[in-house]
DNA sequence: GAATGTGAAGATTTTCACAGCG
DNA sequence: CGCTGTGAAAATCTTCACATTC
């Protein structure tokens, strides 16, 4: 690869924000929600309690997309249902490959969710021969040396990996040679792309990770505010560290001795 | 609740910028793989590629932190790997309960990378009672009605909801009310919470749609780049949507007939 | 009157670039 | 000399507040 690399800093979608796009989904399903109820129009103030954001957002974000609304009225909801999903390129069928079908592929596999709303489980891929032709959300799962055959055969250009962390990159390497341009990545692994990929990842402990985090700050907090007793955690035995000369850490103090 | 709502709009955590935070659980993994490769020192260019960020961007989040690192020489792997877990609360023991063992949430309860690094599943929980007593990742799961009894009885203040969206509010309002401050949602709902409350969320077909979005783009953008064919997806029928007036697209053009 | 659409202000995040320390 | 730590600039994102339109 020629110019190739992680990443992709410059190339600004068309003017609409990648914040705004990442509200996308979260206004079209609230949208859809109401839309099975069958309520023909929508406030900005309604809408955006139902996606979790503010209003002013909201209306910010749809000016991105247009002037999609009417003063004094609010949105329809069946036009602006239209309108995000064919800015966010639903209104298209997009097949999918996925691989890694462990436990998580697996449930991955079977989640409504996944298979809605223009998304179509073309395949589900795997190393393990034990694993192939077994079916799995009613499909059989594939050989992984036929990747390239299944992608191919399919206008694959998203795939989903959820292999464990040491499969990862490779696979990617090799989705991406078969011609794929969007990653999914659950495996707890930074993947390489070269230039013109998307990757997005999912970490089930980061997440956690971020919440301990909060968690934390709130514990050294206010003790009386938060629900009921939030009896702080105990102490495990701290893990490991190397030895400290003239370090400055925000806190002031840090531990006397770091163990090993 | 008195003031209680969604969000938590004000209250930064003590100087740390959440962009921060959300980063450290990425670079606590690349120093904990060079841990294992007893690599002892690293800088700022090396960790930040193994992390999948840019040098500065490091540089600028461990000042947050204190002055942890070495001039001319880095950091040393050790010791950092200590100072951010001690600063994500890992050093601590987190219990948390899963409720909702379905598919998804007997993935998750499978998933080591769950229970590694402090944080340690104290119960499974369903609502379903032909569930109950089923043994999920070598421990047996309970029933909705003591989720108040777990929570207490094991000072859990971290819940992961892997329910079906219909019921996640339900169950949230009753972790809350048990004394959960900090939610993982894999549903794919909105969850309303009071002031306190931390939820974040895991919403697999949001992280497609994005993709979705940047692939569109790409389709229509420069034809000779990207890898091999991309073919451009077939088009599907075209959802639904409301007669048009005076709309103004930033395409300036717009399907003329727009199907119900 | 009601609610959108949007300039402008404010806040946050990223990037630059280099002073300062080992 | 090499690499960190960080002010300052630039870019991005959020919020305000109100003119505009129905």
């Amino acid at each position: 690869m020629a110019t190739g690399r992680t990443h992709r800093p410059a190339t600004r979608s068309r003017g609409i924000p990648e914040a705004t796009v990442a509200r996308l989904p979260l206004y079209l399903r609230a949208l859809t929600a109401l839309s099975e109820r069958s309520v023909p129009t929508v406030s900005s103030e309604e809408l955006a309690a139902a996606a979790g954001v503010n209003s002013a957002k909201l209306r910010k974000d749809f000016s991105y997309l247009g002037s999609y609304g009417t003063r004094g009225v609010g949105y329809d909801v069946e036009y602006l249902v239209y309108q995000i999903s064919r800015e966010l390129g639903l209104t298209q069928d997009w097949p999918i490959v996925m691989v890694g079908i462990g436990n998580l592929g697996a449930a991955l596999a079977n989640y409504g969710g996944f298979a809605s709303r223009g998304f179509r489980v073309a395949a589900l891929i795997d190393a393990d021969p034990s694993m192939v032709g077994r079916p799995v959300a009613g499909m059989p799962v594939q050989f992984i040396d036929d990747l390239e055959k299944i992608v191919d055969e399919n206008g694959v250009s998203i795939g989903v990996i959820a292999t464990p962390a040491g499969a990862a990159q490779q696979v990617c390497d090799r989705l991406v040679a078969a011609g794929v341009t969007s990653i999914l990545n659950f495996a707890p692994t930074v993947l390489s792309v070269p230039d013109g990929v998307d990757v997005r990842k999912v970490d089930l402990s980061i997440e956690l990770q971020i919440l301990a985090f909060h968690e934390q700050r709130k514990a050294g907090e206010e003790p009386g505010a938060g629900a009921e007793a939030v009896l702080p955690p105990v102490v495990r035995d701290a893990g490991a560290a190397a030895a400290a000369e003239g370090r400055k850490g925000p806190d002031g103090d840090m531990p006397a001795v770091m163990p090993a």
